[in-house]
DNA sequence: GGACTCACG
DNA sequence: GACGTACGTGAGTCCG
């Protein structure tokens, strides 16, 4: 090894990360111990990496330090920590202690300015010093004396990576900060400069001092007028972004303790329950073990690929990750797959800089693969099958007998965490796992063409980290599946349902391209209409889409509006421009049709075209893993937001059509979400009304304004009510939403409950459930974690109290309809009908039925109705509509 | 990449 | 006592 070093560890940045890293965990007194957990592992890998080195922890002492004396909006908007983190730093630092390790904090000061003091003694005295952290802020301190490493990546933060970042070298850093302020830690910089015109300027210039004293030689004459504007607020930001590197050093580094291993540490993690970090002897602990450095290996030479393959039959569980050309299944090429088991992940690269395959050899693997895949006895692990084993299939690889852990993670985790491989796998196990769009970049941060064209050996390392966190993903969530009693909404529902996807995605929707291009068209005939109306008015030319421009036409005109966005603009969106066009404003109209029509062509008629095979079918992807509420989103094309409230919206819809001999017919439940809350609450007055099949808005009316006769506006009113009871009212949404005072709405909310004591009830148990559990269930048992239920921040909690009462009703509606899909799909490959499922839209399904097979339509509907009740009976009846025709519009 | 706007249930 | 939003999505555009 090399000389020893001084190691300083930002111990704050240490314990957020590790926080935030990791799941809640508590030990069995009830006490958080997550940041904590993951605070200890954190330094264990670091003392093992750095048996040399000496190692201080530097922690911040307060909120408050001579920098709010500066300004006193520094860090003003920085929340409080997390409830649940608070409790944690005290038994960190008898963690530390623990350690035997020396730990400093100084009043008044950041953590960042006492290691900038060490570091400035390391470099007066010629001692090596690295400084573990990713806080941006200490990047100014980089010197050929002083490294860097980013603790969760494990990468060095060299001259190049603040190059990139900055635009400027470490020592100028503070320069270009200056001028580009920070949001986070509220530092004002100069408004308008990005870090882009921030570098600019100092490489112009030199230095920040050197930029005011020439301020007058700025070319750019917006930009010398915001520094001559907030040359202030720049001088001061400047002197918040140095570090003071001239404090006493409160202990001197010959005098630091060294880590010793002493008993008091196993003890320590005993008291707390880690198990896992006890260690057994000196420099050596199990997560070492687990957390190894893994080689990853690739196979280019056909015959060690098949014989790798030939041994792979006695494996229990494999996971399977592709590497292709394209995310459409359709069209994927196979770059290469890799493969892991619990122990070993290995890259199989079909086409890299350093090998290619010949079909006929790419043919013997996937004849292999196949094998392997058809084995029941060995269970394939898929991130998404959705994805990979469709293209297998495609490839006549057919795989029987898989686990999803996208789908499992849904299941187990929805609502903490984001459930694709990186975001998983951090959460996890902390560590970071590179993206592919990081990957697919070459030295010049060019994409390559295609992943084929990847390093061999960063492609190994990528690809087979993929298939390796499958593996190691599946292990976690399988036990938390185990545990479970509700784990059949994953067998049952989402792994199921993502096989009856699959058929829909493929089946696609049929597109009349001509109409839609002769829509286009005339669109976009009208838009130029229109321009020129609204150039007229304006007396000038600008962009109309851009709502900053917009503003400046309308101060121009003199046209008052009063609600402002975030950056200062005034609002434009729709509610405001009808107000607008109410009060007379010639232009708002001419921008609210110019919009509708925009928007029409731009997301509507040209992307349809563009994403419609060669059969003009457009084929969407519907994903599984990604509401909080369990609903399926669609995208690419999203088929799931296509116009129907406005006549030339409506016009899209008919550009849906049936294949020859085909009809489109469409089956949507008839107010679903509304039974479902029914069912919830078992409301008698509620119930009454669905099961006499009654006008449910207009039943609502009379017996919240309690009248026998009621009229349109009545019932109006009550189905804003209605909606609202389902979003989780409150009377200031109610009240802006009917457009009346909040005392009206509130007594309106007063009325409704009173009338509907049982709704009222709900309400107050599942928030109080989300708020003791963290999470709620839908009549289904499928969970949705609300994170910010207990946050103190008003605004915060009762957006999570909100989520909380409309989660379990929208995901109960939505796992409705996704049985009632199981069972569809089931009955028509048993009855090899041709008609086919083609599209979901929440509450509405859509298929194109065979001219011989009608009678489906009422099996259809009467499954949709009925599926469910094979797990849970319902009282409240369940209706659908349907409706058919030669085209969608005409189906609804 | 975030802010804004707007399409749907 | 004020705070200031209806719930769930995806996509296009502008702009720094």
């Amino acid at each position: 090894m090399s000389e020893s070093r001084l190691i300083l560890v930002d111990g704050s940045g240490y314990i957020f990360r590790a926080y935030y890293a990791l799941p809640p965990m508590n030990n069995s007194k009830g006490i958080p111990t997550n940041a904590v957990y993951g605070f200890c592992n954190m330094m264990l890998r670091l003392i093992d990496d750095h048996p040399n080195d000496k190692i201080l922890l530097i922690l911040d002492a307060g909120k408050n330090t001579f920098r709010n004396t500066l300004y006193s909006e520094y860090k003003a908007n920085r929340s409080e920590a997390p409830d649940d983190l608070i409790p944690q730093f005290g038994i960190i630092r008898e963690a530390i202690d623990a350690f035997g390790l020396d730990v400093i904090e100084k009043k008044d000061f950041e953590a960042d300015d006492i290691i900038a003091s060490y570091v400035k003694y390391g470099e007066d005295n010629k001692i090596p010093t690295t400084i573990f952290s990713s806080d941006k802020d200490l990047f100014q301190l980089l010197s050929p004396n002083t490294r860097i490493m980013d603790p969760m990546k494990n990468t060095e933060i060299n001259e190049v990576k603040v190059m990139e970042k900055f635009g400027v070298g470490p020592d100028r850093i503070t320069d270009v900060q200056a001028l580009i302020g920070d949001s986070v830690d509220n530092i004002p910089g100069v408004p308008g400069i990005g870090p882009k015109t921030a570098a600019k300027l100092i490489n112009e210039f030199g230095t920040f001092e050197e930029l005011l004293e020439k301020k007058e030689q700025i070319s750019n004459v917006r930009i010398k007028n915001l520094i001559h504007d907030h040359e202030e607020s720049a001088i001061i930001s400047h002197k918040l972004v140095i570090l003071k590197n001239d404090l006493e050093l409160p202990i001197k580094i010959e005098k630091l303790k060294e880590f010793d291993d002493s008993p008091k540490l196993n003890e320590f993690f005993k008291k707390y329950e880690f198990k896992s970090l006890i260690r057994t002897s000196a420099h050596e602990t199990k997560t070492n073990t687990t957390k190894k450095k893994i080689e990853f290996k690739s196979l280019t030479k056909i015959k060690d690929v098949i014989e790798y393959l030939k041994s792979l039959h006695s494996e229990k569980t494999l996971a399977i990750d592709l590497e292709t050309d394209s995310l459409n299944v359709n069209q994927a090429n196979i770059i290469g797959i890799s493969l892991s088991n619990a122990n070993q992940a290995l890259y199989l690269p079909f086409k890299s800089p350093d090998n290619e395959l010949s079909k006929t050899d790419q043919k013997k693997v996937l004849n292999e693969l196949n094998l392997i895949c058809e084995e029941p006895s060995i269970l394939k692990i898929f991130h998404n099958a959705k994805y990979d084993s469709v293209i297998l299939k495609r490839f006549n690889v057919n795989t029987v007998s898989f686990q999803d852990t996208l789908l499992m993670s849904f299941f187990i985790n929805n609502g903490l965490t984001k459930h694709n491989l990186e975001d998983l796998y951090y959460y996890y196990f902390g560590e970071e796992k590179a993206k592919f769009k990081d990957v697919i970049k070459n030295e010049s941060k060019r994409n390559y063409k295609d992943f084929s064209e990847v390093p061999l050996k960063s492609a190994t390392n990528y690809a087979a980290h993929d298939a390796y966190a499958t593996h190691k993903l599946y292990e976690a969530l399988y036990d938390q599946i185990l545990e479970s009693s509700e784990s059949w909404i994953y067998y049952d529902i989402d792994k199921k349902l993502s096989l009856v996807l699959q058929e829909v995605e493929r089946n696609g929707c049929k597109i009349d391209l001509k109409f839609l291009s002769r829509l286009e068209k005339d669109l976009n005939k009208e838009i130029e209409k229109i321009e020129k109306k609204i150039f007229k008015i304006a007396g000038e030319e600008f962009n109309i889409g851009s709502s900053k421009q917009l503003t400046e036409i309308f101060k121009k005109l003199d046209v008052k509006v009063t609600k402002k966005t975030k950056a200062g603009d005034f609002q434009t969106n729709v509610k405001v421009l009808e107000q607008l066009e109410s009060e007379g404003v010639e232009i708002a109209s001419h921008i609210l049709q110019w919009r509708q029509y925009s928007k029409l062509v731009s997301t509507y008629t040209s992307s349809l075209a563009e994403h419609a095979d060669n059969n003009d079918r457009v084929h969407s992807t519907f994903n599984i893993a990604a509401t909080i509420t369990g609903r399926l989103s669609s995208s690419e094309p999203n088929l799931q937001n296509i116009p129907i409230r406005t006549e030339i919206g409506k016009k899209i819809r008919t550009a849906f059509i049936a294949e020859k001999n085909h009809e489109l017919y469409s089956f949507d439940y008839s107010q679903i979400e509304l039974r479902v809350l029914c069912e919830a609450c078992e409301d008698p007055n509620l119930l009454k009304a669905f099961q006499e099949n009654q006008d449910i808005h207009q039943s609502t009316g009379q017996l919240v304004f309690n009248k026998r006769k009621i009229n349109d506006n009545d019932r109006r009113m009550a189905k804003i009510i209605n909606f609202g009871i389902i979003y989780g009212i409150s009377q200031y949404g109610l009240a802006k939403q009917l457009g009346v005072s909040n005392a009206e709405a509130k007594l309106f909310i007063d009325n409704y409950f009173q009338k509907f004591p049982n709704i009222n009830d709900y309400m107050k148990t599942t928030t109080e459930k989300a708020k003791k559990l963290g999470y709620v269930e839908n009549l289904l048992g499928r969970k949705s974690h609300i994170k910010d239920i207990n946050a103190k921040n008003f605004m915060l909690r009762s957006f999570a109290e909100r989520q909380a009462i409309n989660a379990p009703i929208q995901g109960t509606a939505s796992d409705l309809i996704k049985i009632a899909m199981l069972d569809i799909q089931k009955y028509l490959q048993i009855n090899e009908c041709s008609s086919k499922m083609t599209s979901q839209v929440h509450d509405e399904l859509l298929f194109e039925i065979h001219k011989d097979e009608k009678d489906l339509i009422p099996q259809i509907a009467k499954l949709m109705e009925t599926s469910h009740q094979k797990y849970k009976v319902f009282q409240t009846p369940i209706k659908v509509d349907f409706g058919g025709g030669l085209n969608w519009g005409e189906a609804h």
